[in-house]
DNA sequence: GCTGAAAACATGGACAG
DNA sequence: CTGTCCATGTTTTCAGC
């Protein structure tokens, strides 16, 4: 399944997901429709479980990022994850190790409105607020998988 | 510019980036040649960065995912960022408000590959890791941008 | 997994609002 | 300036191998 054809259709798809089969299939030295196939395949097995559009935020006028940790109240737990899911502003949200511990990731238009957000979560858990001022690393697939599937 | 057809076009896109014009034409009411050149536009202008597959990490073999938590050291900053740049197992880092604060995102296969990465961070940092369990909430567009756009 | 034909799609130009 | 319509070349898809 995850032979090194599939592996580089896999980053290929992931550095852009709109080029036509013939096209991938030219990179990874295959007929458009054997291409079309494992890409299916690929689907069907939930490795690839779509395509998404990469959008820049900020030029949505969502200029502010910001990761909250939260310890949630003991007894609030099930309040806590009804917000998180109610909440607009909520683009993800980890549960993670730790007592009662997530990490909820919040875009904001403005300042203000981000205080809006943390309001109502600090009533259900001890939060800690970090802006976010850049991310000098995003990406998808671990450089170790680049790597394998070559360029 | 971010007119309510564009709206629709980017959350469109959000949802499957690999219809075709004239599907998404039908969704927004517009012909393909139209919507084509509205997409174009929005490339243009940085809005849509590009396309990316949604892959599934743990499907491709990378089931643990952490969020490390680092006070990078003083006079150590350069160096760390520099780690982390290097390093195969890092797919996102934030550098966030606080004293030299940075959130790490790590993707490893088994539980010593991610004790490895972590001995190289605390070379630099105090590092406080955090394990995913869950993750409630995964999307790229606030829910008021999503209901602003219509279905 | 390849080839080849038919249908769907993308794209450029002419032109209307 | 932004849309529609239409003609042409690509792309997708399916059959047969």
């Amino acid at each position: 399944m995850l032979d090194p054809i599939n592996c580089k259709i896999i980053k290929t798809l992931q550095d852009d997901a709109r080029i036509s089969f013939a096209e991938l299939g030219k990179r990874v030295h295959l007929s458009a429709p054997a291409v079309a196939e494992r890409v299916r395949k690929l689907e069907a097995a939930g490795v690839i479980r779509g395509y998404r559009a990469d959008i820049d935020l900020d030029k949505l006028g969502y200029p502010i990022v910001a990761l909250v940790q939260c310890r949630v109240f003991r007894a609030k737990e099930k309040q806590f994850k009804q917000l998180v899911l109610d909440s607009d502003e909520v683009i993800e949200c980890y549960n993670v190790t730790g007592e009662q511990a997530f990490i909820v990731k919040v875009a904001a238009p403005t300042m203000p409105m981000l205080d809006d957000v943390l309001e109502r979560f600090c009533t259900l858990s001890d939060t800690n607020t970090m802006v976010v001022l850049s991310k000098p690393r995003d990406r998808v697939l671990p450089g170790s998988f680049v790597d394998a599937a070559g360029r």
